[in-house]
DNA sequence: TTTATGCTTAACCTTGACGTTAATGTTAAT
DNA sequence: ATTAACATTAACGTCAAGGTTAAGCATAAA
């Protein structure tokens, strides 16, 4: 399987972006796909992995103003729930769940940056050996 | 100190939002200051703890295309600087300053988006120990 | 009392991140 | 050979989240 090529909507298909967004990103050099003699885009796995990752890190963070009011609107909801007490099991449940689904999402925002946060600190530690190593040369 | 009362500029140097931009949250229905009688918005300190609130749950979040493509740059510097291993004690000095730099920033983020969590799951203890009070009521 | 500063609404402007449409070229299948 | 399903660029549209400007009240200080 030596790099295999893919062409725009195959990359659709696997980044799960709109071939547009795909384009406006080379328009912003995020990526730098190659093109055939008639100028189709091709995308390397490598692309892909960049694709990706770029993803994620749009992923990780987003949340507009309207689902801030959401996320405000639930915590008042709950805070009158508890404070007057008297809501039923269903009512109840139907919160307890709606919670759920927040603390999963924030849940896997975090797991987004951390996964970005190891990437650095590995590449931190291997600049600091790379320091070293030069370190002791220039004192020979 | 009972009830503070603020006027916009005021919140707007404590929260550090534009006054623009508290007019439109307040469009937007995510916070409803009273008025004095010749319409001056009036915010009290709760209006203002929601305010703080808004504007973290903003920045958890926030990563542009541009701030993604900075970061994925550094990346390929590194990379680039560790593979032909060559570099001069000042260059690797300042993209270790530089990765540093990166990681405080999700450290941040994921502060905040723990910060949240945590709210979230302090609401759903209570809403599950309110939920048994009330099954056992339904009980008798 | 005037002046400076701050407040109000209203309306238009801007930027980022795409969506949509149009006009046209390429490739694969029948 | 034609058609369907892809691709291209270019240009205009849209939506969120504000910025900016204008015209006119309100209020505090000199």
């Amino acid at each position: 399987m030596i790099d295999k090529l893919y062409k725009i909507e195959q990359v659709s298909n696997i980044t799960g972006l709109t071939k547009r967004a795909i384009r406006y990103y080379e328009d912003l050099d995020l990526i730098r796909p190659r093109r055939t003699e008639s100028a189709y885009r091709l995308y390397t796995e490598e692309d892909i992995e960049r694709i990706k990752r770029i993803v994620s890190l749009k992923e990780s963070l987003a949340f507009n103003l309207a689902e801030i009011k959401q996320t405000l609107e639930l915590e008042q909801e709950v805070e009158n729930i508890l404070f007057d007490g008297t809501a039923s099991l269903a009512t109840i449940n139907s919160h307890i769940e709606m919670i759920r689904r927040q603390i999963n999402l924030i849940e896997e925002k975090v797991g987004q940056l951390l996964a970005t946060r190891k990437k650095f600190e590995d590449l931190l530690i291997r600049l600091r050996s790379l320091e070293e190593k030069i370190r002791e040369e220039e004192a020979k």
